[in-house]
DNA sequence: TTCATACTTCGATCGTAACCGAAGCATCTC
DNA sequence: GAGATGCTTCGGTTACGATCGAAGTATGAA
């Protein structure tokens, strides 16, 4: 009865609500500091102190210290996998946090997924690319073809570099807005900054929402194109 | 900052030791009554009413009556594998319940994930299907090749029934003893009740492991032999 | 040094939810 | 029908943990 792993523990600490929406907050990749965290829990400093350490303490966050700052971010990608996973199930059975606020359809629309670009860009990116042939899947499993290799150089993408890393090239990464798979891994990650470094989009304050300017949006679409026949 | 899915929800459902306990129990993928579900979770029958009609408001578990017992079990596979992949997390940052029992090295050495085959014999027989080229693997993605169909035809499965299922044929799981990848999918669900139809192995009373006769080990490990140098 | 900012620790309050006893339904057996 | 079993609902207790005020520590600025 006392067998495996402890599910109650994990479960506990992202039960709370406070906890969950510093959790939600750091999937936007970056390290905040606890007052930032504390302000998007909605919780005094003290309180938020204190669940950080909690968080910090079962292994889901680290933290460094930077002057009189300290960034708390996820501990790996381990914990942003896990987190989009139960966000995917939670939106499968309808546990959302439902009043549509003004964000959510930009949410919607672009979104950072831990590193990675998600919603219904981040969707159309790998529908594209695997339709172009750069990149096939099988199953779950994606890679990244000979073709793709090229291609993806050909926008300035150091394919090699990225194989040398320790993380998976690709991996397909469930959205939970739209229901199907995005591109994550080190490749998924290398072409958000790509965009970011190209000034298609930027991150937006508090939010984990990306806006695409005009311009980088009408590039973003040329350069994964889809079949017209597109039925969602 | 109240945008996206509510990881809080399901955090909290499964964060109460008395209903991870129930979950962990129904891991084991056949359904069980109220009464069984109290007991596997130390608490008296009114907590364990209360507690699954929880789980049951939640999403994660469905009800099914017959006779005078209500049978509870996982909603859906969906539900196995967040639950799984919960379990690798938690195995992954020590959060073990590592009384080590009795039942612990069975538990490590065979044991069932949902409906399909994990620990040590698990693992080792998707890596034996994929050194003899019956499964090819990709990323995290796995396909059965036409060598594969015809391997396993001959031990009885029949792979074209499968196919026309819903669900994935073969998809991968993490598995938390291991920490590497074993067989899940309709193939990997079909290949334990082979084994189970078989008499080669059988399922145990109040425990996930899964119990190999003498005669079902040998002739499991002939059938799934793997590279002698392997450094485990 | 003095003051301000960033954060943690302590202590006390308070709410919620887990828990069980007892009573109430439902279903099966005889 | 009567009685037993399986489970739920109700009511009241209890304990845990989330919360914040206040005080304490560390870093930086003046």
């Amino acid at each position: 009865m006392k067998e495996g792993p402890d599910i109650a523990q994990i479960g506990s600490l992202m039960g709370d609500p406070a906890r969950a929406n510093m959790l939600t907050a750091l999937m936007g990749g970056r390290a905040l500091t606890a007052t930032e965290l504390a302000a998007a829990a909605g919780v005094t400093l003290q309180t938020a102190s204190s669940h950080l350490a909690k968080l910090e303490a079962g292994g889901l966050l680290t933290q460094r210290k930077q002057g009189r700052h300290r960034y708390f971010a996820l501990a790996d990608d381990g914990v942003g996998k896990l987190l989009e996973g139960i966000m995917g199930f939670a939106a499968s059975r309808g546990h959302l946090r439902h009043r549509p606020g003004p964000k959510e359809p930009a949410l919607r629309k672009a979104r950072i997924c831990y590193d990675h670009l998600a919603g219904d860009f981040g969707v159309r990116m790998l529908d594209s690319l695997i339709e172009g042939g750069s990149i096939s899947a099988m199953g779950e499993g994606l890679s990244l073809t000979a073709q793709g290799e090229t291609h993806l150089g050909s926008i300035g993408i150091d394919v090699s570099g990225l194989r040398s890393s320790r993380r998976p090239l690709c991996r397909s990464c469930l959205d939970w807005s739209e229901r199907r798979a995005h591109l994550a891994g080190s490749l998924g990650k290398a072409l958000l900054s790509n965009f970011l470094d190209k000034g298609w989009a930027r991150r937006t304050e508090n939010s984990r929402s990306i806006f695409f300017t005009p311009e980088g949006e009408r590039r973003f679409l040329a350069l994964f194109p889809i079949e017209a026949s597109d039925l969602s």
